[in-house]
DNA sequence: GTCTATAATGGGATAGAC
DNA sequence: GTCTATCCCATTATAGAC
């Protein structure tokens, strides 16, 4: 059965693949791009440069690769707030989680997209354009719902969802300066627990206060 | 006068190799340590490669005096903090604008900065040890001292910190993609001042409410 | 699909004249 | 201090045998 051949093969072909931009995405992650060499790659990933450039022809090939599948990683994940018609504040609370989750869990995959966005998104603007944007847009869309049906304070949304953004994101990005701060190797659980008090606390709070005066204070 | 001549020599020397710097910053924030050549560096600095080389002998050393730039100008804008004694609110009002003020006028900064400390910090992570923590924990010193004084609430400081980090460096790092979002070329002063509002108002909010519960809401 | 070999390029760094 | 010339190495990419 030469069709169970192929199968298998292009099944291989895949896992082999996947193999390959796992560690991509590491050292991609830690060295930047210009930095990776395709051999240090291979040589993580068990194979030879040369095998290494059978599947993916040019270094760019791999790199882009790699933040595909970071971006569909993300856009899986991040459904959440868009499937909205719940309590805001449960919504958002879920939208925090799963972020923090995904810089828990994934933080090479935060940080080779931040690396490219940080770097002015020179070969990836166009899909964050095309992908990301819309997706963004949909999120502050949600947000302006809740604000003009009254079921959260009048704030400036594209600015929060940038705020919440930023704060989940910074646990994987510069969890290195964090983990210096905190005295220890590498952030802990606890620690990703203790963030998302604080960010939760400080987003339900934004959206709370019905208009936070933003000059003055009681007596 | 040979005094004269040596010190006019200096100064320009000085000079000259703060305009390399000047370019370097640009230049390795956008393409990473390994991206960036030093000819590209010299030719944007009006020099060729083997004379900037007269005066930074290795790239790393070039990287490591832009590193140290970059951080001396940071420290230089960031004692507010520190300089407590006044009402809380208006010391981390002048934080975040004080944050905020240095991603709009000085992005390359923080963007080499934040390259190098997504990549682990394998250049800096010293510097930052000596320099940087020592900061953060006097910070974070300031934020219990208020809390024990009963001016603020009763926050995790180290993460709220982190937050207000997070939230004021991404409008240096991430400005690429918010950019894309907002659908203009760059960031307007605007946008900054936008910002500058909503995370005011989440960190007073943190801070003002008096415990805030994670879970459940009022009726 | 995997291997050996090899082109071809770019870039960091050095030597030495002026 | 600035220039020309050059070395040396790493790295991407290709060619071709098996």
């Amino acid at each position: 059965m030469p069709t169970v051949k192929i199968n298998r093969r292009l099944l291989n072909r895949d896992k082999l693949e996947a193999e390959i931009t796992a560690e991509a995405v590491r050292v991609f992650a830690e060295c930047g791009y210009e930095g990776t060499s395709i051999a240090t790659v291979a040589d993580n990933a068990g194979l030879s440069k040369q095998n290494l450039m059978y599947y993916f022809p040019t270094k760019q090939a791999l790199y882009q690769r790699v933040l595909d599948e970071v971006l569909d990683d993300w856009l899986a994940r991040m459904e959440s707030l868009a499937a909205a018609g719940q309590d805001p504040r449960e919504v958002l609370r879920a939208y925090v989680q799963a972020k923090l989750k995904f810089s828990r869990e994934n933080p090479w995959a935060s940080r080779v997209y931040a690396m490219e966005v940080i770097s002015g998104a020179p070969l990836y603007g166009g899909q964050i354009q095309t992908r990301v944007v819309p997706l963004v847009r949909k999120d502050i869309e949600v947000f302006e719902q809740w604000i003009s049906e009254g079921k959260i304070a009048p704030v400036n949304a594209t600015h929060l969802l940038f705020a919440i953004w930023a704060m989940t994101q910074s646990y994987a990005d510069f969890s290195a300066q964090m983990a210096l701060v905190l005295n220890r190797k590498q952030l802990t659980k606890k620690d990703f627990d203790d963030a998302e008090k604080v960010i939760v606390d400080m987003v339900l709070a934004a959206i709370s206060v019905p208009q936070q005066p933003s000059g003055g204070d009681g007596p």
